[in-house]
DNA sequence: TCATTAAATCTAACGCCATTAAGCTAGCTT
DNA sequence: AAGCTAGCTTAATGGCGTTAGATTTAATGA
């Protein structure tokens, strides 16, 4: 024997990187573990009782130290890319992060001391909430449309097909959006550090108004 | 008789609005409509056909007139704005919307006027695409997290109480991230403009570098 | 050593779901 | 009047999360 819950939540976690989110079934996951689908409730309450852990697991997986001296700025960048690529780890990971309350005290702790980094640095709790909120949301929500198009790292979905889009739009006169779609639907590396960077400049300026 | 696409999408967003996306089921919509389940299936090939008719509705309905003579950061702030507005109009609006991919015609055509602006004030249209994607971005993940914790506007989830969130960090020495979470569970209206603001400093400096 | 107990799993079943297949019916066309 | 077809119906399929209750396993205490 010696199913537990740290051993559903990986199989959980491989199970959701075969199928996505959608198809992820507690059938599946027991069967993975050779076991019948309500031998899961001895260890998890609800689906998504699982499904939270399974995030908790996936963000405690991808904390990472942070270095001494480190400044807001780097910190936040550290933030927003760290937190992309944990969620690049598996397959709709953003999604099924997306609305996910995480309980887990060492995220807390985590985030502790990313505020004192920010009020060292001269802003405001709130502030410093607000800066790192908005490179949450932001990171979020462009990892939603990365990981449609691409399900996989360097696999991508046959649903975001770039001539199909060309041609549907071929008949529209809209050339700018035609050309945007070059932009839009690939070199999602850069793209992600330049929004970031746009966000970073922003915040930038909350100090300096302070002043 | 009259049923038809427009009528289901109708029906089937005062449903979402009710029970919210995970409970939305064709059976609702259907006894709704005093019709059988597999009715739909004339109208719509599939649930999601319908939901991505639905998602497609909430845009069109949403889209707002751009007033001449507007600038790239008033267009932006609009873009934004509308946006968060359109998807508090119904519960999970944003979890409906991510990720799906529109095919309205209409919508390109408003995103190539979006487009025109940002290039006749000085923008490539990389630059453009990449600057109105990271207000998107942002207003999707801003928006999942804000639906979660009010699932309509000005009704909060008892998932999200702040009193039990401040309980559990009590005793885990954790006061900056206490104190944060009054900003972060909190006026959502200021807080979304002052992450946009954040982007919209961002994105003006890409111009004055171009310069 | 044997009875007791608790933990961990099983089987069986419930009610709901999306979807498909096939039949019926009203209204339009010829 | 006959036939066609758009637009529904009923019936059924297979899968889902979840619950109830029986059953096994391993540890415990007498």
């Amino acid at each position: 024997m010696a199913l537990d819950r740290e051993s559903v939540v990986r199989t959980g976690l491989a199970v959701l990187n075969d199928v996505g989110l959608d198809a992820l079934t507690l059938r599946k996951i027991a069967s993975e573990l050779n076991v019948q689908p309500p031998a899961l409730y001895w260890h998890f309450k609800s689906k998504q009782d699982l499904i939270d852990e399974m995030a908790t697991t996936l963000m405690r997986d991808g904390m990472i130290d942070i270095p001494p001296d480190t400044g807001w700025r780097e910190l936040a960048s550290l933030y927003g890319n760290g937190l992309r690529q944990m969620l690049l780890r598996y397959r709709d990971g953003a999604k099924m992060f997306a609305g996910t309350l995480l309980r887990d005290p060492a995220v807390y702790q985590q985030q502790e001391a990313a505020f004192r980094i920010f009020t060292t640095d001269g802003f405001s709790v709130a502030d410093a909430a607000t800066a790192l909120n908005t490179v949450y949301c932001y990171t979020i929500g462009f990892l939603i449309e990365e990981q449609a198009v691409y399900p996989h790292p360097g696999e991508r979905s046959p649903d975001y097909d770039i001539a199909k889009r060309t041609e549907r739009m071929a008949d529209l006169d809209v050339p700018l959006s035609a050309e945007a779609g070059k932009t839009l639907f690939d070199d999602y590396d850069a793209r992600y550090q330049r929004g970031l960077d746009a966000i970073l400049v922003g915040i930038a300026s909350w100090l300096r108004v302070a002043e």
